[in-house]
DNA sequence: TTGGCATATCGGGAAAAGTCGATATACATT
DNA sequence: AATGTATATCGACTTTTCCCGATATGCCAA
């Protein structure tokens, strides 16, 4: 993944405030009555009526998180659930205060 | 300074090459006589030179990262120098790591 | 197997960014 | 004062990003 592809991720207000909200579901979602916050994440919709941009542009969004390997999707029945990529987030912060 | 600025300010490769050859002025640019890289930094001409694009779009480029706080400009005479700005750099690896 | 949800993808219109050449400004030299 | 040089700003054009609604896909339940 490129730096720069990264960094276009997280130009942007909503995808901040996703990743944000991500960080402590419990608290900035409503429960889901399915699915554990910690195991598998958030649902798509939930972030999006957080949001409330259209289903089709916080979908794609999340993409473009994943894409940057900022989030993890896992799909479970017809939902698919989004968390935060520590690992991404973790190199990205090493990418940081080495390269930058 | 908005967090969205910095990151659109990063979101470019010519724009990350040049925070990067900031990094180490002496071995990425040819010698300037009238002034030291250490002090002031490097002049937009040759900056724009090494990126090779024209000098509007890099003097455009420098301006974006001056207002994201990531370089500093020192006036001096008919030249303008830039340096990284190391407050701001650091003040964004600090808010990587905890706001993201 | 037909509907009904949740999500993804597609096509498009508006706004922003990338990039240039031309021009303006500011300083230095003659 | 006139010219030359370095940088900044302007106007324009192209490409990318921001969002949307509409449609497609995939899964589940009746």
């Amino acid at each position: 993944m490129d730096q720069v592809e990264i960094f276009k991720a997280l130009s942007n207000k909503t995808r901040l405030q996703i990743l944000n909200w991500l960080k402590a579901p419990a608290e900035n979602f409503p429960d889901q009555p399915n699915a554990d916050f910690e195991n598998v994440g958030v649902c798509v919709g939930q972030i999006q009526m957080k949001a409330g941009l259209s289903q089709s542009t916080i979908s794609e969004y999340l993409s473009i998180l994943q894409r940057a390997d900022l989030v993890s999707a896992t799909r479970v029945g017809q939902w698919t659930y989004y968390k935060r990529n520590m690992e991404g987030l973790e190199k990205l912060s090493e990418m940081i205060n080495t390269e930058l």
